[in-house]
DNA sequence: GACACGATAGTACGAACGTTCGTTATCTGC
DNA sequence: GCAGATAACGAACGTTCGTACTATCGTGTC
């Protein structure tokens, strides 16, 4: 019972990273075997299927955001803190390649499957929103706080932060840019900038 | 000679169309000739093998974008006219499902290449380039004629601009949440605002 | 109208895919 | 240390993949 349960992990460790590099549909159950020097079939007795092996997998890489990004950023203080190191910790999660040498496995799927309808794409889904409403909230405390403006809407703010780490996570992967981090940390102190109090509203000079 | 290259222009479309919703390593070229009531070998005569499919096909929705949203904008006078227009044609672009039912090929294509070296990733990181350059050259214009401030940072800006496509194209496609469309555009004003002239700098409560 | 050539179809191939099977090896609880 | 359960194996299934070779069809030209 226990042997069974260690192997089911250490492989679903390493599909995690492969698919981060293959994405979840290139990922193969005999080149998976082979990097684990296993036998094809021994590995799929573990999983009853292909679709329960990625399903599987995406849940173990959301286990690992979760653990790496969010609960770490929950130990701190409500408010901008805590808004602050989520999203550098989301950061260092983009560009370790400890875990997910491919870049985020949940960002690779949500572009592969986004026209895939399944229970992989439904667990995407879910977990888009749960993490979704996980920022908001963050955001709508740090207004409780008096860090950010009341008159912030927590759901355009989490949309554009989101839209950060995207771009973010588009250069470091495909242009290999590494510029990005600090581009990224540039875009979200504007971001906060804008969504702080203010004495007086800017004024444009032409409008 | 002339009805080679219009099938191949038929194929070629069709082959955007089923790319931009099963990728380019999931387009294979028996589903594709079922698609155009062709045979399988018929069709692949027509490309020497299927890297060269998916490297037209992808030069092909480049091509597209070329003409839905760059050409456009160029035609509107410089500055923010111009690259407002570039910006909502890409949202037109996003979301209309004439030519991509299943979103932006190169978007897809980026987060299915980003580790797989070759040809194809080639290609997408000249042609992310050059769209980056063009967008950058859009906002130096645009400080140029007076519009946004010349401390704005063109790439800066350029990043920012495309972080807010990308999440937008994330929230259709995966969420199916029209409100992104909204969203991109208020996210879009804010970011204009952010670099206009200001009389005077805006001041926080607390810092 | 025949010829030539490009365009399409047909067939076959080796490899890889996910999956199932029966068997063997290894672990675990008594 | 034995018995029963679990884990891993190797071989084979049918299907699909990309690709190669050959034959037929359609079209444009003299």
């Amino acid at each position: 019972m226990r042997k069974g349960e260690q192997t089911r992990t250490l492989i679903l460790n390493e599909a995690v990273a492969l698919a981060s590099q293959v994405g979840l549909e290139g990922l193969s159950i005999g080149s998976l075997a082979d990097r684990l020097d296993m036998s094809k079939s021994g590995l799929f007795a573990h999983f009853g299927s292909k679709e329960d092996l990625q399903i599987r997998t995406l849940k173990r890489a959301q286990e690992l955001f979760l653990e790496q990004v969010i609960s770490p950023a929950l130990e701190q203080p409500q408010g901008l803190p805590r808004l602050r190191t989520l999203f550098s910790n989301w950061l260092v999660w983009l560009e370790s390649n400890d875990d997910l040498p491919g870049g985020c496995l949940m960002l690779a799927a949500s572009a592969e499957y986004d026209d895939r309808p399944g229970a992989v794409r439904d667990l995407l889904v879910a977990g888009q929103r749960e993490l979704r409403g996980a920022i908001a909230k963050a955001i709508r405390l740090a207004i409780d706080e008096g860090h950010l403006n009341p008159q912030t809407d927590p759901w355009q703010l989490t949309f554009e932060l989101f839209g950060i780490v995207l771009a973010t996570h588009h250069d470091l992967r495909l242009l290999a840019d590494a510029r990005a981090l600090e581009r990224a940390s540039d875009a979200l102190e504007r971001l906060i900038d804008a969504h702080s109090w203010v004495l007086e509203p800017s004024v444009p000079a032409a409008g």
